[in-house]
RNA sequence: GCGACCGUCGCCAAGUGGUAAGGCAGAAGAUUGUGGCUCUUCUAUACGUGGGUUCGAUUCCCAUCGGUCGCCCCA
């Protein structure tokens, strides 16, 4: 019988990691809470239409990627892509714009992509996001990257390159559209076959072609800039502006598209060197049309979302220590061990993290264990502590040891609390 | 979806057409209540799975599943 494992480009994540994964949500949680976003949940599963609509029928994602299904009622349901069509599908359901100005959102979880698995692409994976609902403001899409560096920063990574363009409104995109087609049609069969294709599909894409024939053929053509109307313009230069003001250094790319539909102006991308081929880890833009596509208001928008698998992948590159144990307890003999569990609980009520040994092997080996856990402090109780109710302390880093009552230990647990705290401070001076 | 490479114990890893080294981790003991060192012993009827070739395959071939890298695309 061969036995079952997880479906391709799926993974389980085991304790060893999950460090890396909890790092990541505190971390953004604390940052996306103090700039007043707000956490939103939506379904993992939708109506299939709401994706067709919102990416766009023509776009990859859509096209090829969908894990889509018929339920048990023959509707079409699709497990989420990415994160912002659901998002803005409950903002339009539950009247959130009634709610006042801008609507500050977050959101992380898993999303779906029907992909062939490579290093950081997998077809479960988990995106945080945040989107601004209800501001054209420019300041909001310099919050909005700004917080994304934020966040990159916290965490510690470095090396990443924030990517910037301006892919202006619907009639801008339209005119440098047919300009990059008039362009490019005489060197048609020049081009990969990919573009070739691409030419009619989404010509825009074509931009980002990683054939060097392509971008020899790219050098001389129009750029997406001279394309843009002045108000788009000024629009592009404000945002440039505040992120000037706020210390974020970018980089304008003009060949910078995205491959979702609903962007307009600004569109951009933070990539590292140390991922291989999957090199953008956070990547987002402004979405002023797709509220109302959606059946909603006139909404201009903007947000990004973030890769985690990603993002732990840089992390990993740079350890990150594990939260210690506090105590680990080791008892031999029938009383010892009934009373080792219930002074175990006690310390777990004082907020101690308490691991007891259950082997019931010889202390030897139950003091072998106590050392590899990585506590602090060792706690025994045998047939002769049981009889008096006291408990040995045994401080695995020095090897000192005392007898204590255990109504003692528990009467002054913050002593024993500072002690602790002090033992793990001196040998784990990274935190 | 396309191309290339890869798949030997929980982890790392050697190996050969003739019947599976080693290291780490784990367990037991040296050490009947005291750890981190050391020593001893144990731990793959089996080389992702299924077929085929062969007297015989983990080693060759095919398929399949999975991984990695690149393309496509994307977070």
């Amino acid at each position: 019988m061969t036995a079952i494992q997880a479906l391709r480009g799926t993974r389980d994540i085991l304790p060893d990691e999950i460090i890396y994964w909890q790092h990541v949500e505190a971390v953004a949680r604390r940052i996306l809470n103090r700039a007043a976003y707000r956490e939103i949940r939506t379904p993992i599963f939708e109506q299939t239409d709401l994706f067709e609509r919102g990416i766009g029928e023509a776009t990859d994602v859509v096209s090829k990627e969908m894990y889509t299904f018929k339920d048990r009622g023959e509707r079409s349901l699709t497990l989420r892509p990415e994160g912002t069509a659901g998002v803005v599908r409950a903002f339009i359901e539950h009247h959130l714009h009634a709610q006042g100005s801008a609507q500050r959102l977050w959101y992380l979880g898993p999303m779906f992509r029907y992909e062939r698995p490579q290093a950081g692409r997998q077809r479960q994976f988990h995106q945080i996001g945040v989107e601004v609902l209800g501001s054209a403001d420019p300041r909001a899409d310099a919050e909005v990257i700004a917080i994304a560096t934020d966040l990159l920063q916290t965490l510690g990574l470095k090396t990443l390159r924030l990517e910037f363009n301006s892919i202006g409104d619907r009639d801008d995109r339209q005119h440098y559209r047919q300009a990059l087609v008039d362009y490019l049609t005489p060197f048609k069969e020049d081009l990969d076959l990919d573009s070739q294709d691409r030419l009619t599909r989404n010509p825009l894409r074509i931009l980002d072609s990683k054939d060097q024939r392509t971008q020899d053929i790219l050098q001389s053509a129009p750029s997406m800039l001279n394309f843009l109307s002045p108000a788009s313009q000024q629009r592009f230069e404000q945002v440039q502006q505040l992120l000037t003001d706020l210390g974020v250094s970018y980089r304008i790319n003009p060949r910078l598209v995205r491959g979702l539909d609903y962007y307009t102006h600004t569109v951009f991308e933070i990539q590292s060197d140390d991922l291989g081929a999957q090199a953008t880890v956070c990547a987002g833009g402004r979405y002023d049309g797709l509220v109302s596509e959606l059946g909603g208001p006139e909404t201009p928008a903007v947000g990004w979302a973030s890769g985690i698998e990603r993002l732990i992948l840089l992390l990993q590159q740079q350890p990150l220590t594990g939260s210690a144990l506090d105590i680990y307890l080791v008892s031999r003999g029938k009383q010892a061990e009934a009373q080792a569990l219930r002074l175990a609980q006690t310390l777990r009520q004082l907020d101690f993290s308490v691991e007891l040994d259950l082997s019931g092997s010889a202390f030897g080996k139950q003091f072998k264990r106590a050392d590899r856990s990585g506590a602090v402090l060792c706690l025994i109780l045998g047939d002769a502590e049981a009889e008096t109710e006291t408990v040995q302390l045994k401080w695995l880093k020095t090897g000192t040891q005392e007898s204590v009552a255990q109504a003692d230990l528990v009467a002054t647990a913050h002593k024993l609390r500072q002690r602790i705290t002090a033992e793990q401070a001196a040998e784990q001076p990274v935190s």
